[in-house]
RNA sequence: GCCCGGGUGGCGUAAUCGGCAGCCGCAUCGCUCUUAAAAAGCGAGGGUCUCAGGACCGUGUGGGUUCGAAUCCCACCCCGGGCACCA
């Protein structure tokens, strides 16, 4: 008889069992040959149970480890929890929970929805970046980094609410305002820790090479991130006082065309000049006004907007002396803070120069007549031919510019430079739910290391989660008080936390070596499974998760401690789970939760649904593909027809399977082989229901299917682990599981179709169709479509001036009306 | 503004070295089974016209290349994403 297909009966019971038979642990057996596959899904952050986005994420990337897997491979396969951050703080003061136990509770629920799921987790690798065996290595990098250079501290600016006393993270600031009280929220300079990234941005570029399969809008991002300028630096010097100040211009051709000189209100030549020029007065109050401005609200800001310092700046190209500015669309982060102004041929240089009534001159003509710079309304574009640039007159631009930069270098009066956009990365956090920054500043010392052996710096439970003044670190009343490691004398701990960023940046070499007590990771143990297999997640986390984890690799690298350079070489990014064109939120109150699903229909069910909507990096709009709650879902209903379909195959048992399936059998292997190795598994899904109706269609006329049967449910392991286990295992009787089992393979003339279609057309329109053999040649081909009833007729009293023939496939008639 | 994607039935999608547009599903409609419903099963379906053979139209819009275009080229419209005073 066949079976009902129930998963509420068998669904739990293989959880169960695959825990105990511990089908998805990674085998570190030296004796085991099979290659090593090491399949990473970004860790999750535990703030309630799993969402929509998980069930997405995770679904797709344990196809590919169970696909992995079948294929023979050993699979690494784990699982962990991006602990720390925000979200826990945020509970704790809301309700007055302790984020330990909130944070350690979510996880605990996730780990259990994981399970329910199908997950093929290796479990005995779990982790947590909270735990203190966890952070203690992260504080371990960290001072590796402090040693080498590569972490130190200077001033930066954050976002402050002066009601709560508390510095708010960007998100935390909404329209310029504290998300808690509303508050406008101000800028602050704190000292504060960095990484030094900027040092590896030209690696991180030329790296780019090794990352050979990630989306390319990824890569794209990235290149854009860091933002590599290549130009030059010319030093103008200042008429008044002598002084020499060094700008960067992407466009030195263009030199002749500067009419005035700005600096950035930060620029630490801003005072002194104004001072000297008795224009402080005037300077100071747009220096104060941007310098208060939250970093939020720093976008858009009015390029007409800017005062006179009252010097000028001298041209070394031409020894003109031009007037100098302060305005805040120059910026002290890029480039060197001060900048030429070319308002012929720069738009923002344009504006400022008409509202404060510039000389505008013309550098490059563009082709055709002259314009009149009077009459401009816009910049000119800076290709053309280049006038009024001295020795330059006559050449082209922008070809010219690796001449003017050679002639700038022999001249003196500059030199090629490059910049980048990539700032060095703000690690330290004013929060309390981090790894605690393992520096000890003392009077005497200085900023000294936390000793190897003293670590990990544990966070103190019994702490004040009340926003006011400092963080709550600095708020313990005995925490920070330590003896200096150096001197012995009185010293403090640094009271900021480590940026979650840091913890995610070299979580997964962790999986590699679980309970390592001698360092972050063995490094046998990294050099067997690294880089990554597959790395599955987000696209919202393209470019700093991404970025900072390939720069945390190249570090290790240089430490000697890895021996590649990018660790995941390979990326697949899901799309988002969306619900009516937004995304799911509280506040919307249109979030979808996984779990009932699952309870309901099942976890196959859950995974098929999420796998089946459509190509994996694309969204999924719940509204779109969504069932009444207490409709059975589209894939439900296959399921039970591949249940009954598998049982009668095997009630059928061995009789002869029709030609027609048996290479249906062939063509469905080799396609969803070829499917999953490109994450295809919309369409993979699609010909094992293809599959399921021959079988159905076969078993309908009396005719067996067991060997389709068969192959169907090894194919559909991957999508749905639970419902190709029971029938593997109880309709087919086997005693090892079809996750251990091996991979069918396919016979390339079996796979092959042996019959086509033959189209024929008429002057590209269709007019017959016939089945043909797949061997047919042109003339056979021919013969048959000049024989066809519908060509005939269309035919019919036209010349046919031309014969396109394509064997077998196509016939196409020419004809002259 | 610049840079990427994308636009195909009522819906999710499929088909791109140019060669049958709409595979596989969802929803819908009809039928079978049933006292009934559900479940299950079978069947229909891009649009318009139709002497019921078929004809014409059809992949965002308009052009183009080609025997032949969802696919290639040009221009434009719309949607999504990234970057954005980066000198």
């Amino acid at each position: 008889m066949t079976r009902r297909y129930d998963p509420s009966e068998f669904e739990p019971r293989w959880v169960q069992v695959w825990e105990e038979e511990g089908l998805y642990r990674a085998s570190e057996d030296p004796a085991d040959a099979r290659p090593r596959f090491y399949a990473l899904d970004m860790y999750p952050y535990p703030s309630g149970d799993l969402h929509m986005g998980h069930a997405e994420a995770f679904s797709g990337g344990d196809v590919v480890a169970r696909f992995r897997m079948l294929q023979g491979n050993n699979v690494l396969h784990p699982v962990g929890w991006d602990a720390f951050g925000l979200n826990a703080e945020n509970a704790a003061i809301k309700r007055g929970a302790d984020p330990k136990i909130w944070t350690y509770a979510n996880i605990e629920q996730q780990a259990a929805s994981f399970k329910r799921m199908g997950m093929s987790f290796d479990w005995s690798r779990r982790l947590a970046s909270s735990d203190p065996e966890f952070y203690r290595w992260t504080q371990w990098l960290f001072l590796r980094f402090f040693e080498r250079g590569l972490a130190y501290r200077k001033n930066a600016p954050v976002n402050w609410c002066p009601k709560d006393q508390t510095v708010l993270a960007n998100e935390q600031v909404i329209d310029g305002r504290c998300e808690r009280c509303g508050t406008p929220v101000e800028r602050r300079d704190l000292t504060q820790w960095f990484f030094k990234i900027t040092d590896y941005a030209q690696r991180l570029l030329d790296d780019m090479d090794e990352l050979t399969a990630w989306p390319e809008r990824v890569i794209t991002m990235q290149r854009n991130w860091i933002g590599r300028s290549e130009g030059a630096e010319v030093t103008f010097t200042i008429q008044e006082t002598g002084e020499e100040i060094t700008i960067f211009t992407t466009r030195p051709d263009t030199l002749w065309g500067v009419t005035f000189f700005v600096f950035a209100v930060e620029h630490p030549a801003v005072r002194r000049l104004a001072e000297l020029a008795g224009t402080w007065d005037a300077v100071r109050p747009l220096v104060d006004e941007v310098r208060a401005t939250s970093l939020v609200e720093r976008d858009a800001v009015d390029t007409t907007k800017g005062v006179s310092l009252g010097v000028h700046a001298v041209n070394p190209v031409n020894g003109e002396a031009v007037p100098c500015f302060v305005a805040p669309y120059v910026l002290m982060e890029y480039g060197t803070g001060a900048i030429m102004a070319v308002p012929a041929h720069d738009q923002r240089d344009f504006e400022f120069a008409r509202a404060h009534d510039l000389p505008i001159k013309i550098v490059i003509e563009p082709a055709g007549e002259g314009v009149d710079p009077e009459t401009m309304t816009e910049a000119l574009p800076h290709e053309g031919r280049m006038v009024n640039s001295g020795p330059f007159d006559g050449e082209g631009s922008p070809a010219s510019i690796a001449a003017v930069t050679a002639w700038l270098e022999t001249e003196g009066r500059g030199s090629a430079a490059t910049h980048f956009r990539l700032r060095d990365w703000l690690l330290s956090r004013q929060r309390y739910w981090g790894a605690p920054i393992p520096i000890v500043h003392c009077p005497s010392c200085g900023e000294v290391a936390v000793p190897d052996d003293q670590l990990p710096v544990l966070l103190p439970d019994d702490v004040d989660f009340q926003p006011g003044g400092e963080s709550p670190l600095a708020r313990h009343p005995t925490w920070k008080h330590v003896a200096c490691p150096s001197c012995g004398g009185e010293a403090e701990r640094d009271t900021d936390t480590m940026d979650t960023f840091v913890d995610s940046s070299w979580y997964y070499f962790r999986y590699c070596s679980p309970g390592y007590g001698d360092g972050p990771f063995r490094p046998e143990d990294v050099e067997r499974w690294m880089p990554v297999g597959q790395y599955t997640g987000g696209v919202e986390h393209a470019i700093l998760h991404l970025l900072y984890s390939r720069f945390f690799t190249k570090v290790l690298h240089d430490m000697g401690m890895v021996s590649f350079v990018e660790p995941f070489p390979r990326l697949m990014n899901q799309g988002q789970v969306i619900y009516d064109g937004a995304s799911m939120s509280k506040t919307k109150g249109n979030i979808v939760e996984p779990m009932p699903i699952v309870e309901r229909w099942g976890a196959d069910t859950m995974r098929l649904v999420m796998l089946f909507a459509g190509p994996f990096e694309d969204d999924i709009d719940w509204k779109l593909i969504e069932s009444p709650p207490d409709r059975r879902p589209g894939v439900t209903s296959w399921l039970g027809r591949v249940f009954t379909a598998v049982g009668d195959a095997v009630e059928r048992g061995g009789a002869a399977e029709p030609e027609a399936l048996r290479r249906l059998r062939h063509r469905t292997v080799k396609g969803v082989t070829e499917d999953l190795e490109r994450f295809r598994f919309n369409t993979a899904i699609s010909k094992l229901m293809v599959l399921t109706n021959e079988i159905r269609s076969a078993l309908d006329a009396g005719d067996g299917a067991l060997a389709a049967a068969e192959v169907l449910v090894q194919l559909l392991a991957p999508f749905a682990p639970f419902a190709a286990e029971e029938l593997w295992r109880v309709e087919l009787g086997s005693a090892a599981s079809v996750h251990t089992s091996a991979w069918p393979s396919f016979d390339r003339t079996a796979a092959s179709e042996d019959t086509v279609t033959l189209v024929v057309q008429v002057d590209g329109k269709v007019r017959a169709k016939a089945e043909v053999p797949a061997t047919l040649d042109e003339e056979g081909a021919l013969e048959i479509a000049r024989g066809a009833d519908g060509v005939r007729r269309a035919l019919d009293g036209r010349e046919v001036v031309k014969e396109i023939v394509r064997a077998p496939k196509l016939v196409n008639f020419v004809t002259r009306h």
